[in-house]
DNA sequence: CTGTATCCAAAGGGATACTG
DNA sequence: CAGTATCCCTTTGGATACAG
């Protein structure tokens, strides 16, 4: 999503583009969110982030990385120990995500019906 | 995603998951914030939402009805007259969505400086 | 422990043409 | 105007095995 032309009613949304095109993909906001609560190491990582593949893990920290909203530390060590923390500019955009998390948390109960109520239609 | 049991650290990402199982999809972020404007015709998300296809926008907001956050109106005309607009929820969910809009517009710089390194890349 | 490499399946999305 | 229907393709992500 290079192309960032939206417009929405006067209301311009290329920031929105923007910023989804750096939050897109399937376990990213997770892993920004997660990073909220200090450096991770990888392990850490795959072990909270249900469900994540090693691969797919890896794959979205590195360009979480070369979006410049993580950073990498390799702490040469065997056996090796490296671990991820946001960058200031992640930091900031980490914040915002937090009110996704919180809106979900207040609307638990309804989720949970809606969630249930798409299961049913399967 | 309907497995929301993500613990990040003590914090509980549960909220988030769930938030994210109806957010996912390419242009719904899009379609939300730009009702926040107000209610929209089928025809002016189509010419706002760029890039979108008509299978594609039709299929979203479908989705989004069926998971309580926008609601359709058909005024029953000849031509047809439908419109979309948030529900009390989807009007919560898109408040937080908001900060994102915010986030990429206050970065914006390093925003482009970002997605032409990414072009670069390829 | 922190990854890589390979292969594969499925989902999601897009183009085009058509309808009430 | 507001969709539908069909076909197709790319992207995304997952499983498994292996490596430094």
């Amino acid at each position: 999503m290079t192309d960032c032309s939206q417009n929405c009613g006067g209301r311009y949304s290329y920031g929105l583009a923007a910023t989804l095109s750096i939050i897109a993909g399937k376990w990213k906001p997770l892993i920004l969110y997660f990073l909220l609560d200090g450096p991770k190491r990888y392990g850490e990582l795959k072990r909270n982030v249900h469900g994540v593949s090693a691969k797919v893990l890896i794959q979205q920290l590195k360009e979480l990385e070369a979006d410049r909203v993580l950073a990498r530390t390799d702490y040469k060590e065997v056996p090796p120990r490296v671990d991820y923390a946001l960058t200031p500019l992640g930091r900031s955009l980490a914040d915002r995500i937090v009110p996704l998390c919180t809106w979900g948390t207040e609307n638990m109960a309804e989720m949970v019906s809606i969630l249930a109520e798409r299961d049913r239609l399967l």
